[in-house]
DNA sequence: GTCGGTATCTGAATAGTGTTCAGATTATGG
DNA sequence: CCATAATCTGAACACTATTCAGATACCGAC
């Protein structure tokens, strides 16, 4: 898709003054800084130097700093979105065999995305970005994108409708708790495609009139 | 020998010049001070001014400010095991029912921990301490627990030895997703019974000889 | 008991931080 | 074309982590 252009001011950016975009170059120049030091750690003045900027022209477009690493926090979750989108059109189909390729491959966008940038991915969830509306995820796209894959298991058989229910739950919350214990050393990197297998095998939980209730 | 001046030495505090024990209590103020700001915006000066000493008196202990923090991480995973092991222990018996109570309170007992505290959680996870032994958990006492309780339901019939295999895993990430997606405000509160519910029914797949391949 | 050595802690200093604000600079609408 | 608003600077303030020379209290040995 498009990127986040400049839309504000209808000439193009100078390079004197005025800067034209200062506001989306802040995050970007933070989001550079936090991949290499950490969300703790980042210095508001490194990143005014980066764009090129002074210290106090900052606070004319985020009250505080906090308030800035809150933003990369919202551009990552449209960026790791974006990619899941990707990695799932790359796979097309409605067989079974497809939906369950579709359903690995968003649990290791997850995780490549994470273990990519393990720094990244502390910022958005290591309580650095406030979640506007808690525990709603209506409109989040990747969470539509996993219920998507699901209702596809389960119309081609491959969950069952008590399964179904947990979906999203046991996958997202798997794939979450995996990326973090492996990006802080707590399992090791393989342990991803184990965790991928285990949670193919939950899944056909209650499929079969599986009795013992 | 003089009398005045001997028996003090190991055991007793002193409370002049010499603290004591002032590693530990360096570590339970700074523990005490990240519980309320949050990992990052922990000051060196503030531990230091609760415990009543110096600022560079904190370097006779720590090299810097993340050694410490670090140090407080590993005090949280031992007063975690700590927390579970009471957890079990309150559940004695080795009946299916008993074994199905321990594991899901363990898990309970995790995402209470986090919910509870969500910035010592945030420390614990959050790439702030340096984990010694990347991926090895031999002798994690937390993971031992919930090896023991694996076993339980395996010889009580109630998981199959198939989905044996990934118990581990899938609890571990399971469990440890859900609680930073709760206490990141991803999902509700209410989730956390929910995924434990969906957790035992997974559990059971591959039991009944599930045909299906 | 006294003395020397050592571990422990202080005080001051340095360099860097987030944040505020008066004012300089530039762009824009009327 | 000018007044007004938007944008950014520079200096200042309080605070931070970190270093280091030196003061302080303890310890074991004499």
């Amino acid at each position: 898709m498009s990127i986040t252009n400049v839309v504000r001011r209808k000439r193009v950016a100078r390079e004197n003054y005025h800067h034209g975009d200062l506001e989306a170059a802040l995050i970007d120049a933070a989001l550079d800084l936090v991949r290499q030091t950490g969300p703790d750690h980042l210095s508001l003045r490194a990143v005014a130097q980066q764009v090129g900027v002074s210290p106090s022209a900052v606070y004319h477009y985020f009250p505080d700093k906090d308030s800035l690493i809150s933003r990369v926090g919202d551009k990552l979750f449209i960026d790791l979105a974006n990619m899941q989108r990707e990695a799932l059109a790359q796979i097309p189909g409605i067989s079974a065999r497809a939906a369950k390729l579709r359903y690995r491959e968003l649990g290791r966008t997850y995780f490549r995305w994470a273990n990519k940038e393990p720094n990244l991915f502390r910022l958005m969830f290591g309580g650095f970005c406030k979640i506007e509306r808690e525990g709603d995820h209506q409109g989040n796209d990747a969470f539509l994108m996993l219920t998507k894959c699901l209702d596809d298991l389960l119309d081609t058989g491959v969950i069952s409708k008590s399964m179904r229910k947990y979906g999203e739950l046991l996958s997202w919350t798997a794939v979450q708790g995996a990326s973090t214990l492996i990006v802080e050393g707590h399992l090791p990197e393989a342990a991803f495609e184990d965790l991928l297998d285990g949670l193919d095998l939950a899944m056909r939980a209650g499929n079969m009139r599986a009795g013992s209730k």
